[in-house]
DNA sequence: GGAAGGCTACTACGTCTATAGTAATTCGTC
DNA sequence: GACGAATTACTATAGACGTAGTAGCCTTCC
């Protein structure tokens, strides 16, 4: 156990999105991507130093049996989402989902359509647990309280 | 124009939500409403600090001619908490609020019954931004793009 | 095998945040 | 009007973060 995901930080998020999409990359490659999604270039170690503070807390991987190293993700997208969401949520919204969507739906952010999948993402997901209580999902821990 | 909310941390947005929810209080009055909600007890100091720099970026205003000091909040909750999700948005997600709310509802964060309040909300303002064409909300600004 | 250029490791630095100490002031009370 | 307690103002500090420079190492190519 004791496996949760290391604490990722703002720019360090933006380094891990590049790999999950384009899969394992050299720093040059992250950098370029980089500079083509976000307009501003950033030093080459600038990006080095991220990457590499990545694989000392143990979210990349590196391969440094070639040169220039090549850099792999470990800790997968759902998590460390799960693990900033979950922050968020916390922090701004004292942990209640709830709360967020509503925000969300007031200000526009969602619409009838999207909420079409949600609802039946919601749904899938209900009926899954309720098929396997005996092998409760793990992700539904922590169910919210009603109030 | 240019009221837009002043940046807003973590820790003020502590502070902040004990006078939106009691309304203008003292230092004292804060230190104590964090010590019961968050069980550990800050330095009276600590909280004078961020209660001073949140009257000097325009987010409390001070009444003065009484000792001590009485603070109110200035800034709206729902102002801030906009300018948070809106960052956390684009943080995390890219600025798309349907994976987020897809994400929660996978995580088991949100309930069918969340979901029929939910769903009326949004039914609600879609009304309203209907009838309203010509005088539209200014808040359903920046709808988000289909992809 | 030596030079050139790219790559990595190490170090530095400015800013922001959260926290709190100390000094100075004010207010109530005797 | 002086003392003591509370309050305020000013200053300090430690850590995280983002950014990047420099020096030394490895490869490759002639």
């Amino acid at each position: 156990m004791g496996k949760s995901t290391p604490h990722i930080t703002a720019a360090e998020l933006r380094i891990l999105k590049v790999l999950w999409k384009e899969g394992p990359q050299t720093v040059r490659q992250v950098k370029d991507a980089l500079t083509r999604i976000e307009g501003d270039e950033p030093a080459y170690t600038t990006v080095m130093t991220m990457m590499k503070s990545l694989a000392d807390k143990g979210a990349l991987e590196v391969d440094n049996s070639r040169q220039p190293f090549v850099y792999s993700p470990v800790v997968r997208r759902d998590q460390v989402m799960g693990q900033r969401v979950a922050q968020f949520l916390q922090n701004v919204f004292d942990g209640r989902a709830e709360d967020l969507v509503m925000h969300l739906a007031e200000k526009a952010d969602l619409s009838a359509a999207d909420l079409k999948r949600i609802e039946k993402k919601i749904a899938d997901r209900e009926k899954a647990d309720r098929q396997s209580t005996s092998k409760p999902k793990s992700t539904s821990r922590s169910k919210r309280k009603k109030s």
